[in-house]
DNA sequence: CGGCGAATGTTAGTTACTAACGTTCACAGC
DNA sequence: GCTGTGAACGTTAGTAACTAACATTCGCCG
């Protein structure tokens, strides 16, 4: 390192955003297959040791996803009535207008570097798995039991990704138009 | 090799079956992770290398689902107004009451292995990729365009997945009971 | 400045998986 | 029965993702 740093932010958090980075950069220059642990990590000037402190897996370098408390909060506030389904769609509809165009960029340019890498087809739904965990609870807390709220919550999860995924790979496509009909379909029409 | 062998069947489909049988029969033994590939190739009684020309990776070794194409017919006889969610729910529902006993037993027992390893929790939706596309084609026949048709298919082969894993993992589980309820909730309940 | 814990480095190893090339097996025609 | 030919298999050597054990440096507090 050839500066002292600046010592408002940690220095893990640092390294963090490094290492996330470097392997942003890199995979799109050369695809998620082709580009190795030990090349992240020299980019970002750390171990590949260290790699592998911050992030448990490769995979693990691409997917962060900060909404899925925002959609569970959602979730749970909508009225009694609703079926499963629809509290799912129509909970997660509202809180999809928020995000900042910024946020659906780098979001857009992750969804495509999966896109493109075949290794990587099932790692969205794999990774999920803690987005859906949050709208099981939240359908919970609605009266739902167990096993249908995670059958709902799984099925919406992944026709969220599916919609996503069209979105990044399609040239001009709208966010707002496409989740609104994916949503629709998944609400049964 | 011991004894000269009949030659009804190929010699490729013959280490196929062995390699498949040794696999879980260790999986069911010593779980998943704790598995080798060289453990399994040894009690088939093939070279390592050979394991990999039958079966591309580890998880291959798991999972095959023949239901795919039938599924897919099913949904493509269903009457023309239906929506794309009820359509996928009613051909899928009339399906499994026509899988026998046996299959479901071994379906079960490979669904527990799944469960049981963390580094295969989405290993049935990434191969269900498969099934995914199989019923995408499906609802495209029947008039639904592309992008919806994906959003509805990868839906319910999510929520389908997650029934089934509940199903394995309950003791006293009846299978089409778990069934019904969780296609009733995809269609909207 | 001195110390103490957090963050990182180093080394060595395991495991899934691949490439290149040599070897054996099953079955055809002679 | 003998041989040739291609499919199936073996061997060796290697890559890449990950892990464990232990040493080292960094950053902050007294």
């Amino acid at each position: 390192m050839l500066v002292t740093n600046v010592h408002s932010v940690s220095r893990w958090q640092r390294t963090h955003e490094q290492l996330s980075q470097a392997a942003l950069e890199l995979f799109t220059e050369h695809g998620y297959e082709a580009t190795g642990t030990a090349q992240i990590a020299q980019r970002a000037g750390v171990s590949e040791m260290t790699l592998f402190r911050h992030f448990p897996t490769k995979e693990a370098l691409l997917l962060t996803d900060p909404f899925d408390p925002v959609m569970a909060k959602a979730v749970r506030e909508r009225p009694e009535e609703e079926a499963p389904m629809q509290a799912l769609t129509a909970g997660i509809g509202q809180v999809w207008h928020t995000i900042d165009d910024d946020a659906l960029r780098t979001l857009r340019g992750r969804l495509r570097i999966i896109a493109r890498a075949p290794a990587l087809r099932g790692a969205i739904e794999r990774n999920s798995e803690a987005s859906a965990s949050a709208l099981t609870a939240a359908l919970e807390d609605r009266g739902v039991d167990r096993p249908q709220a995670h059958v709902a919550a799984a099925a919406v999860i992944a026709g969220l990704s599916a919609a996503l995924q069209t979105w990044a790979m399609t040239e001009d496509a709208d966010l707002q138009h496409t989740l609104a009909s994916a949503l629709a379909v998944l609400a049964g029409e």
